[in-house]
DNA sequence: TTGCGTGCAAAGGTTTTGCATGGCA
DNA sequence: TGCCATGCAAAACCTTTGCACGCAA
């Protein structure tokens, strides 16, 4: 299980640049051109093994945000992972994803463990719908 | 917007057969494998395209259960439609997709909406976590 | 007859994999 | 030196699209 053991300057690279844009979402192909502005390049095979192995590892969440489009990456810092109470929210329509902390969604995962014996992962959980601007929006036309 | 003016047997098979199966989900390939074996053969883009439009007509519904395979589709009962109560929930560890009517979700919706101006979509939002089975499982090895 | 729906094949995009090379220990 | 990680290219996968044909109205 523990395979990681050589340490490799792409290896770091990756890490250290999601460690610091902590709350964004990335995918595969917007790291790799990040790091090919920085003359640096990276092979997309490369960064796809490594964060698969940092999903694995827990130290990244992978999100499904939609199925035509890429996966999204995003670093999970020690407070966030303990954190039951941060999920995010997806707006169907103009497409911004929301990150939101809320009491009331911390004490949702307490009812669904309680009533009905599922444990729920909030770092994997998406709610679609739509966000406050376009909810209004679509309110006047209909 | 209304440009569904002709009637075929592939749109009426399809949904003859997805009506029948309320509650189960399909993937486009699925379908196809189930007429196959009836020795009907419906083009696989027939299928999306049908698929596709049936969504729009919110008459099913599309989900993503895991990015890397294909999408689901589910037929919309009346009852389930104007259901602010039906969820699902995805079992991370065993793949089950179960569904769920529950008040306390119901209320989740109007907390979003009321506090945070977000307006869910119950039809496309799935919860991920695990199942009672496999939580209890896991609870043994740790 | 008109034109939508179908079917086939090709294209599109994301992710995975095989294999030779390079770099870490 | 030994072996893992990388990089490239090719493959795999699901889905969409172009185009000619057939069928519904």
């Amino acid at each position: 299980m523990q395979k990681s053991a050589y340490k490799t300057k792409q290896q770091e690279l990756l890490l250290s640049y999601l460690s610091k844009m902590q709350g964004k979402h990335f995918t595969a192909e917007e790291i790799r051109a990040h790091f090919e502005a920085k003359k640096i390049s990276i092979g997309i095979a490369t960064i796809y093994r490594q964060l698969e192995k940092l999903v694995s590892e827990g130290k990244i969440q992978k999100y499904f945000i939609d199925e035509n489009s890429a996966a999204c990456f995003e670093y999970a810092g020690e407070e966030c992972r303990a954190n039951e109470k941060h999920f995010h929210l997806k707006c169907e329509l103009c497409g911004r994803l929301i990150h939101l902390e809320c009491d009331h969604l911390e004490e949702l995962g307490g009812h669904l463990k309680a009533e009905h014996g599922f444990v729920i992962n909030p770092l994997r959980t998406v709610f679609y719908g739509l966000c406050s601007e376009c909810a209004s929006k679509e309110g006047e036309n209909e």
